[in-house]
DNA sequence: CGACAAATTGACATATCTCAAACGACGTGG
DNA sequence: CCACGTCGTTTGAGATATGTCAATTTGTCG
């Protein structure tokens, strides 16, 4: 399976619409799963940092937080919007590793590291703010509570990427997509799915063909589990999209 | 797919004899477990730790140094033998996440989380030194390099995670086994690999059959890029079989 | 209103899984 | 010391989920 290199480099289509305010809609505070996190800097954990944060900062659909191999200074955590974070491998293949939603951090995994290995690209008008890992790490100096709640992101960054091996590692395609979708109502607790990134995307994400996606997609509305509209997707029986995910994906 | 679950509870067959003992002849530069490596924390960022960790502990093969849902409060670095660590889904459906060789450290993913969301297990004799939790939090207090070392230690999980998650989303069956050794064969700083895990526990964590795995390295000993003899593996040409591996794997 | 990117859909190819049988290694108990 | 049962591995044959290719439609944006 070659992943084509994904030429997505979306010219920053320069859209100045603000998106933040679109996305507040979510909220309230209950389980996650492979991510979670509630919307507008919600989270537990990341409410503790706000005053630590920096300014914020807008991208427009199409335009790069940070590309792999990029020098990385800061981490930074989404207020609204979404971003793409992908791997490239040697051979071309791109490998989509997550989709970071509001309330959500968006490159930990470069926390101790000089360079970025990933790249990090908004799906649509994005609202970011910035944690300078310098000013961090100073931080955590003083504060051990700070230190505490930075490990605690970090873990459950691993045990997201975890259940996504597991995922990518036993599950069928339809219970991917399935899986894809329950995460992503409960991450946004909606059941109005506004999809801003492409079947491909979601193909790479979950492993599987673009094609694929597409199909079981359409299956699905045909079993009436949702009602799907483009990228629109509203869902219909959550519950029973997550028991098909089955197995365990986030566990 | 549904790996079954994974009743490899492996009675801790009482295996009375000593391991360090046994193990001790590891360090003879020659060829031995999968260790090897740097043998005896060898690990650049590890051996600055080493003040701070506690003393040895072995276990014998099929004995588990922490289990799922167990309270945390250690992490542990390798200095001989093997560990799996692994992953259960609501499903069933059991992931192993990584096998930890001598040098490396095995539960930095519960470092902040107080209960585990993996299993670990040891594959042969093996003797680890445990780090406190508690005991690093308040070293990194004082230390702020310690800190940093931490971080470093954690972001090089991820970015074995993701690299891990990119093989299971792109690569072919032969591409992930070629990958396979000549990661080993790297680690380990040997061609002359003992593998002390099963042809279904290489399967489960590279998301295939283990019957897959097997006849894929009956067709690499075929192509005499490896010999083979039972868990005993001799890579011949490591090159090749890295270019074999090809698009990136752990990039 | 065009042109290009994304999505859909069909037909077909095939890598990999699944099921099964057979074998070897190993440890246990008689 | 040998028979026996278990477990892991190998190997074959057939089934199939999913990928690949390609044509068409739909959507988007300048």
């Amino acid at each position: 399976m070659q992943i084509i290199v994904a030429t997505n480099d979306a010219n920053p289509s320069e859209d100045p619409m603000q998106t933040s305010a679109t996305l507040s809609v979510l909220n309230a505070s209950r389980r996650m799963r492979l991510p979670s996190a509630p919307v507008e800097l919600p989270e537990d954990a990341i409410a503790e940092l706000r005053p630590a944060l920096g300014p914020p900062r807008n991208f427009s659909r199409g335009q790069y937080l940070f590309r792999a191999g990029e020098r990385c200074a800061a981490l930074y955590f989404v207020e609204g919007g979404c971003v793409k974070v992908s791997t490239l491998s040697r051979g071309g293949d791109e490998q989509v590793a997550s989709f970071c939603l509001p309330g959500e951090p968006v490159g930990i995994e470069a926390l101790g590291e000089s360079v970025h290995g990933s790249s990090a690209v908004a799906l649509e008008p994005t609202r970011v703010r910035p944690l300078s890992i310098a000013a961090l790490q100073n931080l955590c100096q003083r504060s051990p509570d700070l230190t505490r709640r930075i490990f605690r992101l970090v873990s459950k960054r691993i045990a997201e990427l975890e259940g996504h091996m597991l995922m990518l590692g036993c599950k069928t395609a339809s219970e991917r997509v399935a899986g894809f979708l329950a995460d992503l109502t409960q991450r946004t607790r909606t059941r109005e799915l506004q999809l801003s990134m492409s079947r491909e995307a979601i193909g790479s994400y979950l492993g599987i063909a673009l094609e694929t996606v597409s199909r079981l997609l359409h299956q699905f509305e045909d079993e009436n589990l949702i009602r799907l509209n483009g990228r629109q997707v509203s869902l219909l029986e959550p519950e029973r999209l997550s028991e098909l995910a089955a197995g365990g994906w986030t566990n």
